[in-house]
DNA sequence: GGCACGTCATAGAGTTTGCCTATGGCAACA
DNA sequence: TGTTGCCATAGGCAAACTCTATGACGTGCC
């Protein structure tokens, strides 16, 4: 099983203000409509209260954010940009709300998803949001299991559509590659690994105590195949049950982690980890693949769900 | 100056349902702590009102997060993803409080900002967040100007960094390619150009009534520098002063709009938008710079900016 | 085996916050 | 000049939240 840390005391994260949801949720309606009685009644309360919402807002962010007129009310400069941003939370609550509400139904959905961890961590909740705008009546019930149960469920007719890793592919089912997912070896910013220029090798990889997940796990038997020329990896320095920890054990610095590129993306685009580079030989990236009944007719909510899946009318 | 559409009355978007920040917050600590207790802590509340946050937000998920022990507390299955879509949301809201920050400093930063809107709409705040893991004391006081502007508040010495859009960079300024921008065309999904395989030509573009930004705009004079050989674009079918009604014009279908990838790509990623391909002598990017003065030493901070800027260690 | 420690849950009191209704002032337009 | 939207203010009510104090439960140590 895995060790976790018994009790994660690092430095104390300053302590950070929380945005009002609904404040900013009104303002960007008051954008929309151009007035506050009008953005008021859209979101069903009274007007006044609308005022009152938007100029406690302003208060505390000591900004002023509209231009109130008789005619109605338009953003100022800095309500542009506020609104903005605001808009982007707001989109990831819509995430967190659709995923959460996927969870919940789990297996009464009018479409049963089963995905593995990964797919529904870091991108299926992002799907079911934009499917939301052309679908808004279905109902979407998620479940979470390796590979192998996610297969078992679709053939058990206790799922219509499956997301699947790795390269494995049974012949009674249809299958779609959406996305890649690659593997990466990360680590603090002062570990040496992160100043040097050199690509790692397989050999070192696997000479190296290293933070992984447990045996069993995609992540795990991937890089297990992709070390398998180099008799796999070593004993790992530790071992944990889930990304989350893992990537604290990397950002404390101990050792280089291995773990999704999705899990990580944000910490690498801001500094707080550095990916090494991987010496050519060493391919520690998989497939992300949709898979399906053969004999099955997808509803239409699923097909549009996978061509957003596949990155919509442009691929990237 | 621009037209704004009077009441954008248009499809009520379905009510959303909020979530409470702070619980996502004292989730995410207790996930990190292994503890109620040490999260209130940690969050200066009491041990018992933690509790009962907890206890409300399972509630009105519908979802078990905790498993409690008399040992302390940890995530269930589903508590792993909420955790997980929460920070995301966590991470977005520290971005608009940094934005917030960083604009109501505006003039009095320890290190001042002048940037052009597009940069400080969509890419500044978020390198803020990256910056202050490193700098948690540095204020920073951001500043919103068209390039010209910005130019003449570094010679002035009101700001110590700046960052613009175009290809322009002035003799007495250092200068650091830092990301591009690409215009883009969109359509919304219904419209015929969404459907066409054959790329635009510059030609065809410039014949096409657009919905664009007003003259004078960045975003304008790329594209009317772009559609030169073809004597400039046409005269709009509409013409408004920020991206978000332009966005919203597009969304309704009328006609093409060209504005920034970064402000539509969300959009186009979920398919709400569709993206337009051009034919190759047609080219709608831009570089975005970071610029200071040539005789200055850039404090730290700044740098570590640029750094984080530039995409960090990994330039992906 | 018993005692101490840490965990989480419950209860009750006090305070704060937030909402709505009703009203007033102001500018634009007919 | 009257009418119609818009926003701001005031007052009363209700709900939500927080804290302190306490209880119950399991673990581990002596």
């Amino acid at each position: 099983m895995a060790t976790v840390p018994p009790g994660d005391d690092r430095p104390t994260p300053a302590p950070r203000r929380l945005p009002d949801l609904h404040a900013l949720e009104l303002l960007v309606a008051v954008a929309q409509t151009g007035s506050l009685g009008r953005a008021a009644a859209r979101l069903g309360i009274s007007q006044p209260t609308a005022s009152s919402r938007i100029r406690t807002l302003e208060k505390r962010l000591g900004l002023p954010l509209l231009q109130r007129a008789t005619t109605g009310s338009q953003l100022t400069a800095a309500g542009v940009l506020v609104t903005d941003w605001a808009n982007q939370v707001l989109e990831q609550a819509d995430v967190l709300a659709e995923g959460i509400a996927a969870l919940k139904s789990q297996l009464q959905g009018d479409l049963r998803i089963a995905a593995s961890l990964t797919l529904a961590e870091h991108l299926l909740p992002g799907w079911l949001v934009a499917m939301r705008a052309h679908y808004p009546e279905v109902h979407v019930g998620l479940r979470v299991a390796n590979s192998r149960l996610v297969v078992q469920a679709l053939r058990q007719g206790e799922a219509e559509l499956g997301f699947i890793e790795g390269p494995w592919t049974p012949a009674d089912l249809q299958s779609l590659p959406v996305a890649r997912d690659r593997l990466v070896v990360v680590t603090a910013p002062d570990h040496p690994w992160a100043r040097r220029r050199r690509p790692v090798t397989g050999e070192e990889l696997s000479a190296t105590q290293l933070l992984l997940r447990e045996a069993g796990s995609g992540t795990r038997e991937t890089l297990e195949r992709a070390l398998r020329p180099w008799h796999g990896p070593s004993v790992p320095l530790l071992e944990l049950g889930s990304t989350a920890p893992l990537r604290s054990a990397a950002l404390g610095g101990a050792a280089p982690a291995v773990l999704s590129d999705l899990a990580v993306r944000d910490d690498l685009a801001a500094g707080r980890l550095v990916e090494t580079s991987l010496a050519p030989g060493l391919d520690l990236s998989r497939t992300l693949r949709a898979v399906w009944p053969l004999e099955a007719e997808l509803p239409a909510a699923a097909k549009h769900l996978l061509w957003i899946a596949q990155g919509g009318p442009a691929q990237h």
